[in-house]
DNA sequence: ATCGAATATTTCGTCATCGAAGTTCGATTT
DNA sequence: AAATCGAACTTCGATGACGAAATATTCGAT
């Protein structure tokens, strides 16, 4: 059954990049592309489960990793917002309600009191770091068939893409 | 400029790894996935800018994948919720809008009328294609810095990891 | 055969999100 | 120095999504 299920998964994913091809895309393409988001599709079902146990949906995921990723560094509402694509009218309420739990704080810039300045408190830093260690659990597993030359082979396959991501909207 | 952005990047990622290790998570996990998020974010902003021009949103694009992948096999309200990773009351109305649009058709299952079975119109088909060959434009952009045999190797490697996915929720 | 449990879909009330307008402050121009 | 333009954040009205309850149909058990 095992056996069974993971030919199918691969020759639906075929099937997959096929209908693609055929609607106009190219296969070299595609194929990376549909198994990009064939494993991002999987991965966010986990972590929606996950962080329920945490009392923590996706979007407060997002703001507490952005500020994790920052640093020292204080992010201001909107390029919180612009981090987690999400309008920075929306924003404002999920900070409202991620401060009233104790996890951020906002205090005005004093250089410039037209923006907001949002850092993490201790209870922030703690939940971000329970996160993820819980989603590292699925994570490792999601990687489990692959050899750590491949992981290696693998990020750097991606990091190769990343490096030209900006450059795009230009 | 280019140059100096394109070096940032990378150490930009290899700065959020860091911090995720920090928190607790395996480098050689955090690393590919990570990565793997990165490429996804960017892209999903540019499919929200693309889409636009189609009057298309994201969960309408979910639905219209969904069904185009499934070929001839109608879907139900459920299986298409299941594979958009929303609720089954929310995709009620989101089919009530793509049917008014003439994207989609309702009928009921003659041999289990619980069921509704779902299926894409000519019109639902021809966005469709006009999406994936939009999304295609962007899509090999991202891919541009890879050769052939890097985007083949790219996409064995996940191929190897959709493989495992189905696996693992048991 | 009838009753009860299970499944699929749709309403309904509530919360999150969006786009637009409003408000406050800073910077540039005249 | 005053005024206008622009930027950042917040409120406001409307749409979309969720969970729970309601409805309808099928399947299983007594």
């Amino acid at each position: 059954m095992a056996a069974k299920r993971r030919q199918t998964a691969q020759q639906e994913h075929a099937a997959d990049v096929s209908i693609y091809v055929a609607a106009g895309g190219e296969e070299s393409v595609q194929r990376v592309i549909t198994a990009v988001y064939a494993v991002t599709k999987k991965l966010d079902q986990w972590y929606v489960r996950q962080f329920a146990d945490l009392d923590l949906t996706q979007g407060e995921w997002s703001v507490l990793a952005s500020l994790a990723r920052a640093g020292d560094t204080c992010l201001t509402p909107s390029q919180l917002a612009d981090l987690s694509n999400v309008a920075p009218s929306s924003m404002t309420h999920r900070l409202d309600k991620m401060g009233g739990r104790g996890l951020l704080q906002r205090r005005p810039d004093e250089s410039n009191r037209t923006r907001t300045l949002v850092s993490l408190t201790k209870d922030g830093w703690a939940l971000f770091s329970a996160a993820v260690r819980e989603s590292n659990v699925v994570e490792s597993d999601t990687l489990r068939d692959l050899s750590d030359a491949e992981r290696h082979e693998l990020a750097r396959l991606l990091e190769i893409v990343i490096a030209g991501l900006d450059d795009i909207d230009a």
